[in-house]
DNA sequence: CAAGTTGGCGCATTCGTATGCATTCAGGTG
DNA sequence: CACCTGAATGCATACGAATGCGCCAACTTG
């Protein structure tokens, strides 16, 4: 028996002047369309588009081929009511007032975040959110996004309650760079801060370099800056390398900061022949203003960053720093959620970093 | 006549085991809890969130302070799909294989754009898009978004048969950087490129150089970089000084290249003492390569950039060259792009830029 | 060969909101 | 006082895809 007859759906060329001057519109194809064309129902057609294994491989290859030829997409806002899901990822973007200009290294996160996202299907809506604004309902309520990724959470006491309330509206959600995770519902990503600063200093200390700084703030605040503090101090500790807290200058990740901590350093009058910065904007700025003050890098001082920014290796002298792979950070930030929102547990990541000798310490080439 | 007594909409506690483990789920709260609660219809509920004028005063206050008091926000997913919008806007990085990285000057625009949409109630979705892959299905046909923003078509070329298929599918979109307008349907945003390259060339004249070289690819395929070059031979012809076609050596915008650049340019022995670069990260290349060259700038050769990025002011010397200011830029496009899609018409804009006179061209302070 | 099994598909309903149209009621008019 | 007007609200439906359930035919099995 043949299939029967169908009837083309008949709804065209409603001239549609509502918004565009002089907008042509034809009704969108819907799947229906697409039924009627292909001689069967409209759930066989959502079902075989899905690649439901409840339609044969024969249909399935005829209605992909028919949606294709009449370039039909599902149409994606029914298709999130329905199935109660957006599909979507939201970065954050968590703004200190005080920083006015976002760090560049999270852009190259936002990208490989963004090409993960995008090879999984998901959306990735990017907003940049104030400290005092409430995320969950905007997110979850309304159904924006089905996960968060935070980024550029540095200042943890202020985030703590908002965190809980996230984890307790059941939000997935993960962190860059602070390690805060609740089971089943939030994980994190980070880098190894303290045994990648260890290193570094004891790099440093190899070099010969006696006298040492650092320019950071940390705080159970601030846990990225607090782990790279932590490896410098026991890389000191275990050369029995002598340092006095006030050569341990607070700064944010700016230059603008690293300039005047260096500034408020050298008005001290303490001999330094190493300073440990970090990040590497935090270094750039330093760097400036020891020039400023008549100081060669790495000739009268070494000095090293945290980061890689592309301009790192392109200064002069060329900044040694810690290389943080942010293709496989923006990878894993957006697997991990993924898998949160599918109800797995996921394992948090710590990502292991690269040494990049470069001339500011005044070791390379 | 007492309001009708309303029966609370039954339905809670469906203990949902569907996705996270032991994540709990009473049933959401819709627009008919609240009509039920306000004792009123589901209609009047929507006309009030909404501010329709229908609605009389006391009424819409009534109801908006139950929402609040609900926490409920409008499912966005069942008002798109009603509506046939999507309140969301999409940020296009145009990529080239070549660049790998982007240029952190985009990630200030990205900042500004996510602003200013969120103040107009709209997403902002962010992809960052391969030249060859096709969007107008997956953000016209899916509603994925109401209008797009373009950033980073540099090589035109490549893009127009695609920019002319968007617009003749009438999605409305918007360009960074390239004069590329169909009225009612897409608009561009500018840098005055050509009047602020002449002014600066125009300065190092003044400062008494007269052998310049000028770094970035020009064609038709490259707007931006084209209009600084037509404004720096401008400059010089006005002056009346000579420059071969040798001494423009194209590069993209990347430090890489500016530094290959000028090892090919100084490989020729020509004598140059002043060097205009079409971006910054050309001109921090270019500078490392003098600089490995033996060569001080500026005392040696100036040399200046483009874009004002956060670096310029902190490298020693300190980097003279033209911001453009990037919020205003974000602002713009997503002002344009809302007035597209309304349907208005726009004007492009071609926004004023800065001289940022520092010390890499010999002038500083 | 009858009875049970299952793969493949259609029917009907649902998601939550927006909106055209019908309805109601208060106030104004001739 | 009958009638009209308009403001304010309710009713019913549509948006387009996903999905539970039921049906049918083609098998398998004893």
């Amino acid at each position: 028996m043949p299939r029967p007859l169908c009837i083309l759906a008949g709804r065209w060329a409603q001239t549609g002047a509502t918004r565009g001057p002089s907008r042509m519109k034809t009704t969108k194809t819907t799947s229906l369309d697409i039924a009627a064309i292909a001689g069967v129902s409209q759930s066989t057609v959502s079902r075989a588009l899905r690649n439901s294994p409840e339609v044969s491989e024969e249909t399935r290859r005829h209605i992909q081929r028919i949606a294709e030829e009449m370039h039909y997409t599902v149409d994606r806002n029914a298709s999130r009511l329905r199935a109660q899901t957006t599909n979507t990822l939201a970065l954050l973007f968590c703004e200190d007032e005080v920083e006015s200009h976002i760090n560049p290294f999270f852009l190259s996160i936002l990208s490989s975040a963004a090409h993960t996202a995008a090879s999984r299907g998901y959306d990735l809506l990017v907003t940049f959110q104030q400290l005092s604004e409430n995320w969950v309902e905007d997110f979850q309520d309304a159904h924006r996004a089905d996960g968060l990724i935070l980024l550029g959470i540095r200042d943890r006491t202020s985030y703590d309650a908002q965190l809980i309330e996230l984890a307790e509206s059941g939000t997935p959600f993960v962190i860059w760079g602070l390690e805060h995770q609740v089971p089943g519902v939030s994980s994190y990503v980070t880098c190894r801060n303290q045994e990648s600063a260890k290193v570094l200093t004891t790099h440093l200390i190899d070099l010969g370099h006696r006298h040492f700084a650092f320019i950071g703030r940390t705080s159970t605040a601030n846990p990225e800056f607090t782990h790279r503090y932590q490896g410098y101090m026991e890389a000191l500790a275990h050369r029995r390398i002598h340092t006095d807290a006030d050569l341990h200058i607070p700064a944010n990740s700016s230059e603008a900061e690293g300039y005047e901590a260096v500034e408020s350093l050298l008005s001290t009058g303490r001999t330094v022949d190493a300073m440990v910065c970090a990040s590497d904007l935090i270094a750039i700025g330093a760097i400036a203003a020891l020039n400023d003050r008549g100081l060669a890098v790495p000739a009268d001082i070494a000095v090293v960053g945290y980061d890689d920014l592309p301009i790192a290796q392109y200064m002069r002298p060329a900044l040694t720093t810690v290389r943080q792979d942010t293709e496989l950070a923006g990878q894993r930030l957006v697997e991990q959620l993924i898998g949160l929102i599918a109800g797995h547990d996921v394992q948090p990541d710590e990502l292991p970093v690269n040494l990049m000798i470069r001339q500011s310490c005044g070791a390379g080439v």
